[in-house]
DNA sequence: TACCGCTTGTGAACGGATGCACAAAGTTGA
DNA sequence: TCAACTTTGTGCATCCGTTCACAAGCGGTA
């Protein structure tokens, strides 16, 4: 773990020696401070990491080493160990990692032991899909409200949950403690729509319209732009295109630069 | 744009000079080396500016200036124009950029002058959703194919396009060129799917499941996980409620550190 | 033409993430 | 009990991407 204070640090910086030093278990500060400190990528992979874990907790198996678990994640060992360390020391040298343990780690670095209710606006052909997805509430993330602005869709139920109208956003909001908004709408309603979750009192935002949202500071916001990972899939197309058209003789182009040696 | 040469390097190296001294025109070569040094991240950016452009084309904005469309496409200046240089020099300094231009000289590095064909594997909620997604044809990636494992679902058309079934995917992939294959199907089957695509001639692959694939390394991976976009924003709510329950003192946290100043 | 103000393009500094390599720490077996 | 072996945790060097800051270049104006 890597001490990121200023100057002036005589206190001990190891993730290991404050754990001993401060209380036989980790304080809630501790767990603060650390999550202050991991990575937004290495977060990612943490989530990764425990879908993992989970998969391997239901095969029965109990113990896991660095090497394995980064292959199945597709990593390496070491950046593996270097995102588990952020989490805290869990690891049996020369054994490898209580997948239970780990797994119940992670969790709550990644705050899953709350409840995060989600609200998907915009029941279109994608909105029909997330009120139906099952990976969300099995992984702890409950629909708990759909909106649309069509009234002919109001009340029906999706999924088993009746759209609400996108006028009672904020009171079904505020009732059903919807913590994360789904945007699902045209790219032309994605502004409206966030306004109003952020003024219902929505945190974190996951947006699916291909359009880029104007939120206040304490507002999380992520995208998921299909038609980017398209254009980012037809790049490497073209590149990859354009290496086998290049003039390309004895593994060496242009500029005599070596391609795939 | 850096040259990542080794040792030895008397040549030229900025853009500009580049061409100036090559040749009028920018040469395929050209085209081709920076490509290859195109950071990922400025790729995905590049398809957002794409996006942000082609709105402005449509409402008639001709010029716009670095800071503008920075502004739109929520980055700063700085990187904006440092990613608008991996694709070449053409604004005009004390204007801007001409829109049309900058719209062209994207598409062509993104590969877009070529068509995709994308065939979606997996036709249950979500690859109903992404069959009659419109964001792909208006951008250039037609749905070209369908494909299930369910006899049920074999020639029933969705979003005009009659499904396949998954074990004519190879022949259908070869006659309708297609270059990128969508994985809608549950875990279990992503894999095997997957091989099938690769072993079709598809390289590259938007995977929806939430499993690590193995892949030759000739074949570009995506991935869009639902629940892992879930747990980012959990973190961060988790972090959040974290710092507002923590024993904030005068904006002073634990350890002296200052929490938003 | 010569000057002025504006905007681009890019070296250079910075910071964060990645990968390496090894000491520390634990287990197993004799 | 001790030695050999395995695997973690992490300091360090490296690399990549972001940000800063400013010189170069262009249009407008007198």
């Amino acid at each position: 773990m890597v001490d990121r204070r200023g100057a002036g640090d005589e206190v001990v910086t190891t993730a290991a020696a404050k754990r001993s030093a401060d209380a036989p278990a980790e304080s809630a500060a501790d767990v603060r401070e650390r999550a202050r400190a991991i990575p937004e990528a290495a977060v990612a992979r943490l989530a990764v990491y425990l879908r993992v874990l989970s998969g391997m907790a239901e095969q029965g198996v109990t113990t896991i080493s660095s090497e394995e678990l980064a292959g199945a994640a597709g990593v390496n060992s070491a950046k593996l160990r270097k995102d588990l360390s952020y989490v805290g020391s869990y690891g049996t040298r020369g054994v490898g990692y209580d997948v239970e343990v780990l797994v119940s780690h992670i969790e709550r670095i990644l705050g899953l032991t709350r409840k995060h209710s989600v609200a998907v606006v915009g029941i279109g052909n994608l909105g029909h899909a997330l009120a139906n997805y099952g990976g969300f509430p099995s992984r702890g993330f409950p629909v708990a409200a759909l909106f649309d602005i069509d009234p002919d869709l109001t009340g029906v139920p999706v999924g088993g949950i009746p759209v609400n109208h996108i006028d009672d956003i904020t009171s079904v909001c505020a009732e059903r403690e919807v913590s994360i908004g789904v945007i699902a709408t045209p790219p032309q309603a994605a502004q409206a729509v966030c306004d109003r979750l952020v003024s219902a009192g929505v945190q974190c935002i996951l947006n699916f319209a291909p359009v880029v949202l104007q939120v206040p500071d304490y507002v999380e916001v992520r995208k998921v732009d299909l038609a980017v990972e398209m254009q980012i899939l037809s790049f490497h197309v073209a590149r990859r295109a354009d290496e086998a058209a290049g003039d390309v003789v004895n593994g060496v182009g242009v500029d005599g630069v070596v391609i795939r040696p």
